[in-house]
DNA sequence: TGATATATATCGACGTTCGTAGTATCGTCG
DNA sequence: CGACGATACTACGAACGTCGATATATATCA
């Protein structure tokens, strides 16, 4: 799973949202560092929903616009389970080797 | 960037490897999870090579068969340390929303 | 009046990965 | 002694997700 989608779900576990409101949620969830594109945005609720992993959550017209809204599904919330926990574990081991690394360089340099 | 390609920079971060010795590497690094397509493999070490995030370490002929070795760079360090911190917060971001929504789901469900 | 924020839709282009096929050597098992 | 699996690299088309641009429309503020 790419980062956008992976913000796309994480956005939604926070609850229902249409989808402006993920794009905003994801910008502030990641510190401004994933400014979702609509293009993405839209192709990956099609295809996560077409996954079960997100659903329609009805329409709404506030102030004349339409809103699309989605939530989760309990497939989608294990499924970002998995993928954070893969994160957090290839993160962890990447980072027992550069740490053992460093300590060779310094060995080596010193 | 993309797991093989980071499982790549994790796996040159143990030392100088050869192109097969990378896929072997990175398949036990991650517990078998990631399995290198050699077309990935090659595709990636080139694109990181003109990054300069790995660099060509000498070719050997080993019982025959040829062997082309790479190593880290150190921009390729600081690189794959970018990454992991990157995907290490994002897991942690995800891990407390799900924490939050199971608990909410629980008091719904109770 | 024009710029900015809100809100969704679509489409071609691009980059990374996948899948497969090809070439070749070495060791092992039958 | 021949088949097979492991080792080792090269090459290429297909698939997939993301990007960037374009389009449409309303509300608000200067």
């Amino acid at each position: 799973m790419r980062e956008p989608t992976f913000f796309v779900l994480a956005s939604l576990a926070d609850g229902r949202k249409h989808g402006y409101g993920i794009i905003k949620d994801a910008e502030s969830l990641s510190d401004g560092r994933v400014i979702l594109k609509v293009g993405t945005l839209y192709a990956a609720l099609d295809r996560l929903q077409a996954e079960g992993l997100v659903v329609a959550a009805g329409d709404e017209i506030v102030s004349g616009r339409l809103r699309r809204y989605f939530e989760l599904t309990e497939p989608g919330a294990a499924s970002l389970a998995a993928e954070s926990e893969r994160q957090a574990l290839n993160a962890r081991r990447a980072q027992d080797r550069l740490k053992q690394r460093a300590a060779r360089v310094t060995a080596v340099t010193a």
